[in-house]
DNA sequence: TAGATTGTTAATCGATTAACAATC
DNA sequence: TAGATTGTTAATCGATTAACAATC
């Protein structure tokens, strides 16, 4: 019950594990077993449980884990209901593709608004959306009380961007730029290079 | 000189290395330092060293690395002038962004096809390439000796598509789909769920 | 030269895996 | 009950960090 120390590590695999236990649930699958997940995922089985008792859920010796129990149990310590209030920057290709996103939604991601400076794009719908311009962003963030904003602009606006968010008091800043922001220390960043990613996934061909 | 074993941590690291390495050198600094690239990344200095002498580039002891010259030991270790023949399976929002996207090209990472099985986006143009029909991938996979596909489909259909994939000799698959695939041993899987790397993300605001 | 930075070994830290008692 | 699976402590493994000699 008591709940550990969550790492990197461990907080990366719980939303998979809840994948899998959402999968199991539709297919009436009453019971997963750590052994069961740990095969999905190609990792050990002790790893899952003790990542299971980390966040304070308990299953059965001897029949595994409730299906559903977890599940609800995973949604609740993730807090997928709480709506998470969020706007992103940069209309561009990627922009545009993680607005339409419908991934995203069930998770309590809820994307408020979306700006970029080129003014041919300001007005644009995307989905129930509107592009907003740049100039009218440190407004809505305070107005809006946003904590998070999604950066998907160009390298070299990255920083001037952040610096802006953090004035007005952006929290965390998902960032899709390829660059390393400089932010004080309590705001969080999460780096989401996807042209690092393939370099680095494309290396694993080498052997 | 000699090469020691690279971990998947250092090959995460490389490709920032270098993109700070190709921004100092943009900026006319002859050479940089690990504690300036410790720096910026917020790792340790001697991690940096390690990771670079493991590639098998050497310093200069009181000077640092010549940018220059580093910059292109890393081109030449991540292998960017290596034409990487690729297809994209998914002609979705994702799946067009990431066709669209020109963070990819400067990496050696050439598109050579999209296929969907929407009719509707048959023969549709994103950029320069045209979205053809799933039916043909096999063909065009053996013809064009392609060895890594990208998938943006759905869930529910990932796990058929790379069925089909592995069966006419895809070596590896950068999946954007949230599920795990059952897949050979020899098959390389980089797994790239956005969704779960964001509710990842979003965790470190609770403390 | 003196000082700064690399290269590398040793120490530490943390995450993963093994072992096994507890449990239904 | 016997067997299967959890929960948890101990052991291992691997990655990060500290220390410092080598070097220009």
């Amino acid at each position: 019950m008591k709940e550990k120390k969550l790492t990197i590590p461990t907080l990366k695999r719980l939303p998979l594990y809840y994948n899998i236990a959402i999968r199991a649930l539709a297919r009436g699958e009453n019971y997963i077993s750590s052994a069961f997940i740990a095969e999905k995922l190609d990792i050990d089985a002790t790893q899952v449980r003790k990542d299971i008792a980390t966040i304070g859920y308990v299953g059965k010796p001897k029949v595994g884990f409730d299906t559903k129990e977890f599940s609800t149990h995973l949604e609740t310590f993730l807090g997928f209901s709480k709506e998470r209030n969020i706007i992103l920057i940069g209309a561009g290709n990627l922009g545009i593709a993680l607005a339409k996103y419908d991934g995203f939604t069930q998770y309590g991601l809820q994307i408020k608004a979306i700006f970029d400076k080129d003014s041919r794009k300001i007005g644009m719908k995307i989905l129930d959306k509107e592009v907003i311009s740049v100039s009218e962003m440190k407004n809505f963030i305070v107005k809006n009380n946003i904590q998070i904003a999604v950066l998907t602009i160009p390298a070299q606006f990255a920083q001037e961007v952040a610096d802006e968010l953090v004035s007005v008091g952006i929290k965390a800043i998902w960032n899709f730029a390829p660059v390393n922001l400089d932010l004080p220390k309590d705001v969080i960043c999460w780096n989401q290079d996807l042209a690092a990613s393939f370099i680095t996934f494309v290396q694993l061909l080498k052997d």
